[in-house]
DNA sequence: GTGAAAGCGCTAACAT
DNA sequence: ATGTTAGCGCTTTCAC
């Protein structure tokens, strides 16, 4: 281990003097920056970050709390968060929750331990709330990302879920659906709950009464209730469309149907919020709502540094990212009876 | 900010007490131990892990180093690296090289400065040698992953991209095409130069003399070079089918081919290495070579803690994760002339 | 323009 | 079984 006073030593100098180089702080003549420059690059000695930590009480690192890294939506974010911090100087330590509170908890634990300047946290349902509390007694700053929970006051980072499950809604109708079925996140999430507003909302504009046993609510991580699906389907008025809540479980919901038989969207329409990025690259077939998954990432970071950096007002600010419509072929007109 | 001696004197111990409760080294009498640990819960302790590092000379942390997130290869292969290293009571701290030399001289730098205690490496390419030989003279420990470099020796988890090109161009030269194409990575890149060998073995076991004007050579990354396509298809003798050496490179050769107005598989066949987890649980089409990438990250972590932890024979090792092919519906019988 | 002293929060080694 | 001392590698403060 090779550390400041090696460097120190050789340019005889002091161990300040070479701080002083370092982080270009202070007065030093420019013949002593040179002498102590050439050493460091000599010995290619690199600060340790744990000292410097230690004593700064910061550590250049903040951290990106996902709740399902196998979703292109949370990679691409992920990489939009990482450029914004690289940016401006972080490093960024990932987790990933797989929406379970457990795993949530030893995150924060870890991110509590690493003294990381701050959070940029998907919370997985609102039991999550724990875990916000132990943030905010340590004063560590985070942005909800794409989530939030309830009579916890931070910045936000979102889209408008209600906003587009109604969009998405007021398609099918247009399209001439009439019974459509929802498959929805857990109620412990901020978005499915949205998501099932703008779904009711979508219904009632339409003069649609809803039907609760139309809507089945599991997790946005994976679909695998074959049975509540089947349920769905094989009730005598079988849906004409799904509004599967998020990329994951349209996934799952097509695979189903398609075991079963049913074809989309000749006999059945679905659509979802989120792209699938790679997969409509590839085959441009299911008709979504795309959030900008990049921005996300990106503005949630900057927001979150410029938190950290004293550039935001005081209060919570909140920043609503637009999503977009993209109509492709796993919607269309119902078969008439 | 709450330290341990602020637990010490409410729990009437002193730090070393307290240090030794936490840590549960030591002898400590059931009444003391239970005495502290109220007080840490009651206040909510979490050690410094900066702290704790500098003095220990280890940070319980590893990085994993990957060159493209939104590869689902990768993807997945960090959900094993991470539950790896979870399970074993270390935290992994990602970076994302994009297959940019320079991108990952930033990321070896932050992981020399955070002395995190070994790194899961993917390099971007041959000229990455400069980064593990800083590795190596610091003395962190790492595992060449998916990739290796010449001439620097560690240990190694990969599949056998020789052996999968090899047969990928048997089934395609089974099916009856002799004019195939190769779209590759990088030379600078160990798998692509490995496919290529097996494209060309491929082509000699069939007797067909390799043309080097059908060979393309860019980046696993993505896919945009469309003039080198066009050349590719355009050729008196159109190629019938297409060996991509990546998912990725897959994706934008069937996109370009599409957009000239060929069909996959009537008019040219497609396959490639590694599969497309989301878009083929969705729609099964290309037929590949699929490595086991969450056993890739999973195995690898588990490598590199041994590694550490002194559980392996000093001289590298060497791990081969065997790969399997998946027969879809991108390859053909090619159309008679 | 440069350096000496003290301390960030923790633990290893050594008393007691 | 518990406590004292010293020091991990760095920077802040203040003296020169």
């Amino acid at each position: 281990m090779i550390t400041i006073y090696d460097i120190a030593k050789k340019a005889n100098v002091s161990a300040m003097t070479v701080s002083k180089v370092i982080n270009r702080t202070g007065r030093i003549s420019t013949a002593t920056r040179e002498r102590v420059q050439q050493v460091i690059d000599e010995l290619g000695y690199i600060p340790n970050s744990n000292a410097r930590s230690l004593v700064l009480q910061r550590t250049q690192m903040l951290s990106l709390l996902i709740t399902d890294i196998t979703n292109p939506f949370y990679t691409t974010l992920a990489r939009g968060a990482e450029d914004a911090a690289h940016l401006r100087g972080y490093r960024v330590l990932f987790g990933n929750s797989d929406e379970d509170y457990h795993k949530e908890k030893e995150y924060v634990e870890a991110i509590l331990s690493t003294r990381v300047d701050g959070v940029l946290f998907a919370p997985a349902g609102d039991r999550s709330i724990t875990h916000l509390q132990q943030l905010q007694a340590r004063n560590i700053p985070f942005v909800f990302l794409d989530r939030t929970v309830p009579s916890i006051h931070s910045d936000v980072i979102a889209g408008d879920s209600r906003q587009g499950a109604l969009e998405l809604m007021r398609y099918l109708i247009k399209l001439g659906h009439q019974h459509i079925a929802l498959v929805n996140g857990s109620s412990e999430v901020s978005t499915a709950r949205l998501r099932e507003e703008g779904y009711v909302e979508g219904l009632r504009e339409a003069g649609i009464a809803p039907d609760p046993s139309l809507v089945l609510r599991t997790s946005y991580r994976d679909f695998s209730d074959d049975e509540g699906l089947e349920r769905l389907v094989s009730r005598p008025q079988q849906p004409t469309a799904v509004f599967a809540a998020n990329n994951m479980l349209a996934i799952g919901v097509i695979r189903l149907l398609r075991k079963r038989g049913l074809r989309v969207p000749e006999d059945i329409s679905v659509v979802c919020f989120d792209d699938l990025d790679l997969a409509s690259a590839f085959d441009p077939f299911l008709t979504v709502i795309a959030q900008p998954a990049y921005e996300f990432g990106y503005q949630g970071m900057q927001m979150l540094i410029d938190r950290i950096e004293g550039k935001l007002p005081p209060d919570p600010q909140t920043i609503i990212l637009p999503s977009e419509m993209r109509i492709r072929a796993s919607a269309a007109t119902p078969a008439p009876d």
